[in-house]
RNA sequence: GCCCAGGUGGUGGAAUUGGUAUACACGCCAGUCUUAGGAACUGGUAGAGUAAUCUGUGGAGGUUCGAGUCCUCUCCUGGGCACCA
């Protein structure tokens, strides 16, 4: 027999795989019941495959070959991110064109996923940059705005000087872009939102109801954490709105609060600088000047240096009185730029009694603290727990619970305020300054104003004859090929938007496409899409917590709004794959000169090897150090597996405690491949392979269960000894075998004899011994006795194949 | 500060419902084959002790015949959010 020589036979059978594509690509016309695994699809970048890319392929590719071997029409697509900043900064570094780079990229890619065998559909596959995707990354652009869910405004918004365009709240981590750490600055601009706050909530749609961004949570089997995280950045908040008159004059400020029970503890209120109600009492405040000289130097700061602020700080507007409305009472008013002008109503009451940051702010500038919740020491910090309500007139005595139901019920009655929910989660900005982005599909004609284009012109084409340096304008205002347009409405002369769409936009659909990825009339056709969708299984990193998922979610219930589809959920089952670090435990980084690269372990191991390696690192879901000693650990396993094909013999049954191990080891290996529990079952097929090697000879048919069993794991040797001993066809039309349970019972267990709980010996018993007769052995034996002699035996605790306890006083 | 995960040998980790703590693997130690070598093979490997035995899953309590697992408190690490009123 031959070496075990993982280059000679991968290559092989990843060419015969390639030459039988049914084994791979889903089927149009079966009967077969369907199943949807997707990978969270790469940004083919210049540094080429990651071993993390590798962990969530290898996850993936062996669960889409176990649904296949158990009877599953399997789509399992891989496709490209294609647009993006990356390829359009080493545009601008080396003159190459970003088309060209990523092309390049994306070949390597392809090239390197393939030497890991992973069973892909590459019939399917997709680019985003390419016309044909981007044309419907257009048209859904198109589908929001006639909706009325894609629009213009003026906003405050996240520019970025060194990236030279705006970014969406979720791409700004600490006040510093996500992919430069430039710091942030605030712009008024002009951008394009879509509505993803309409979508928080249930609503009603053509395809029946449409489940929001968090009640839609309840029903998929996603990580909790991740479920959490995306409500915590939606942010919801139950509260009241209510207005505090200004003394004297008609006018009004509007507060909200989630603690209106602490209302009767309000001893000023703070407005944040941007309120507009400051300018217009402008002529009423006394110290003008001090105030006017506050806003201009909170206006210079950045959300940054406002956040990272030691001392809040702040300015009384002098000679405004404002009325509590609850008990008539006369407070000051305040401009401090620890309020957010963004949230609520840009005002709110001071509690200093009962909200630390008020707590902070009345402490410096000696304001009063009032106590009207009891159970807390006011006058060392802050009580912001619920308690029983005191100093707060009528609703004194009441608990917060109650108080807060009956104060609202009284702002109602008065007509004072209102029963108010809040929400953290701003509308999507989409529009970049940037070129390597599908651009957007408006023109702007001076009659007709903001007109859409027509959807038989989409694509509207990248231009090619531009300078992508950023400018701080799209690139594509440069280019009068593709600004100078005619009104799609009127005819006349009018300007194309030069603005192209994030990025995310791309892959907020790209799932749908994978159903019928060359369709050229629609993005997909209805029929496809209920064959394929939803998602059955998706896997990726879990830093797209809050950004791709939730816009993905967005996209999907728009579409069942406006009667596209009849589901709300994208993804039905989640799981994230723990990142891989460098073996010192830190990031792998370009840097640090510590990354690991997949087709130097495959060159010197081989892709089986490398695969099986990561699956046995640990729990997929967790974070692991990245350990290239431990990977000969499973080229030894596989060794183990080539050369046991030597033992087998056609004509012989196993011998009983190797059938007992072998269908216990089905068992464990199909149920944790189901829970993605990939390192216990091959740990399992280890003791296997093990029990094996050890036997003079093997039944034929008990190691081809252990190939087939191996399979999705290690495709290329399993497919190789396969064909070795004499199998025709390929591994991967075996049925997955089913475990017996009745051959799963040892004969003899070994039967722990505890006393007090304390294990004093171990026995041999058969497996179906009852309590009397172990009984009797277990106290007639010596070592045993020694711990019972001469004691008072309470009581005997059996556990059948297992142990037993004797409880002595 | 808040939320979410986690703390088990020298290392990565295992331990369905409370029932043999450390499976499997790496490493290490001893040996075997070999001219030699190891990415080969065999055996050993939680700690203390000659041994019987005792101790051991971050720490302190508790529940239980029995706790890595359940409860209370506490310490530490990683991740996410963060002036959201």
């Amino acid at each position: 027999m031959n070496k075990y020589t993982p280059s000679e036979i991968e290559k092989k059978w990843q060419d015969k795989w390639a030459a039988q594509s049914s084994l791979s690509e889903a089927q149009e016309n079966s009967k077969k019941e369907k199943f949807y695994c997707l990978d969270m699809f790469p940004y083919p970048s210049a540094a080429g495959l990651h071993v993390g890319h590798v962990e969530n392929y290898a996850a993936t590719d062996i669960y889409s070959r176990f649904k296949r071997m158990n009877g599953f029409n399997v789509l399992h697509p891989i496709g490209w991110d294609a647009f993006g900043l990356p390829a359009e900064n080493f545009a601008i570094k080396n003159g190459t064109h970003p088309n060209a780079t990523t092309h390049q990229n994306i070949q390597n890619f392809t090239k390197q996923i393939k030497s890991l065998g992973m069973s892909y559909d590459w019939s399917r596959e997709i680019d985003t940059s390419s016309p044909e995707y981007y044309k419907w990354t257009q048209w859904f652009f198109l589908f929001l705005y006639k909706n009325g869910l894609a629009y213009k405004k003026k906003a405050k918004v996240n520019w970025c000087d060194s990236c030279m365009t705006v970014l969406a709240n979720e791409q700004v981590v600490d006040g510093a872009c996500e992919r430069c750490k430039n710091q942030v600055v605030q712009k008024d601009l002009e951008q394009w939102f879509f509505k993803i706050t309409d979508f928080i909530e249930d609503q009603a749609g053509e395809n029946g109801d449409v489940k929001g961004l968090i009640n839609g949570l309840e029903n998929i089997d996603w990580p909790n954490s991740t479920k959490i995280a995306q409500k915590n950045w939606i942010g919801k908040s139950q509260g009241a709105e209510f207005d505090f008159a200004v003394a004297g004059t008609e006018q009004k400020i509007k507060v909200y609060t989630t603690r209106v029970d602490t209302a009767f503890g309000i001893t000023y209120v703070v407005l944040a600088p941007e309120h507009p109600m400051i300018g217009e009492l402008q002529s009423q405040i006394l110290n003008w000047d001090e105030v006017a000289e506050y806003l201009s130097q909170a206006k210079k700061k950045s959300d940054l240096e406002r956040m990272e602020a030691k001392e809040k700080t702040g300015v009384e507007l002098k000679g405004i009185k404002i009325i509590n409305p609850f008990n008539g009472q006369e407070v000051s008013l305040f401009v401090a730029d620890y309020v957010l002008s963004q949230y609520g109503t840009g005002a709110v009451m001071a509690v200093p009694a009962h909200d630390e940051r008020d707590f902070e702010f009345a402490k410096k500038y000696d304001l009063e603290i009032l106590e009207v919740v009891a159970g807390g020491n006011i006058l060392e910090m802050a009580f912001t727990l619920d308690g029983i309500l005191k100093n707060s007139g009528e609703f004194s005595g009441l608990n917060s619970l109650d108080a807060r139901e009956k104060m609202i019920a009284w702002l109602e009655k008065e007509g004072i305020g209102k029963r108010k929910i809040n929400y953290k989660l701003r509308d999507w900005l989409v529009s970049r300054q940037r070129y390597w982005g599908a651009p957007i599909p408006i023109i702007y004609c001076e009659d007709c104003g903001e007109v859409a284009e027509k959807e038989e012109n989409l694509p509207v084409l990248l231009p090619t004859d531009v300078d992508f340096k950023p400018t701080g304008e799209s690139p594509l205002v440069y280019s009068k090929t593709f600004h100078e347009v005619n009104c799609p409405k009127c005819g006349k002369k009018a300007r194309r938007e030069s603005d192209t769409m994030d990025t995310f936009v791309c892959s907020s659909w790209y799932y749908l496409r994978f159903a019928d990825p060359k369709n050229e009339k629609e993005f997909a056709s209805k029929e496809n899409i209920s064959k394929w969708l939803p998602v059955d299984m998706y896997m990726g990193g879990a830093e797209h917590t809050v950004l791709h998922l939730l816009y993905a979610r967005f996209f999907t219930k728009a579409l069942k709004k406006f009667g596209y589809i009849n589901f709300d959920e994208p993804f039905l089952k989640l799981r994230h794959q723990g990142m891989i670090m460098a073996s010192d435990g830190r990031k792998m980084s370009k840097s640090l000169g510590n990354v690991v690269n997949p087709d130097e372990v495959v060159a010197e191991f081989g892709a089986d090897a490398l695969r099986l390696y990561e699956m046995f690192m640990g729990p997929l879901e967790e974070m692991k150090a990245w350990n290239t000693q431990n990977i000969i650990g499973l080229s030894r396993f596989l060794d183990k597996v080539w050369k046991v094909q030597t033992l087998i013999k056609d004509d012989i049954s196993g011998d009983k405690k190797i059938i007992t191990l072998l269908h216990k080891t089905i068992k464990k290996v199909s149920d944790d491949i189901e829970n993605f529990r990939f390192n216990t079952a091959i740990s399992q097929m280890m003791i296997l392979i093990n029990s094996f090697e050890k036997e003079i000879q093997i039944a034929k048919t008990d190691y081809e269960l252990l190939l087939v069993m191996l399979a999705p794991f290690a495709p290329h040797l399993a497919e190789e000894i396969w064909e070795n001993i004499g199998n025709k066809n390929s591994i991967f039309l075996e049925k997955w075998p089913s475990a017996d349970e009745s051959l799963m019972q040892d004969d003899e267990v070994e039967m722990v004899v505890q006393v007090n709980g304390k294990v004093r010996e171990r026995l041999m018993v058969a497996s179906d011994v009852t309590e009397d007769e172990i009984k009797e052995t277990a106290l007639e034996n010596p070592k045993v006795k020694v711990f019972t002699d001469g004691k008072e035996i309470k009581k005997i605790i059996f556990v059948p194949g297992k142990l037993i306890n004797i409880v002595v006083a």
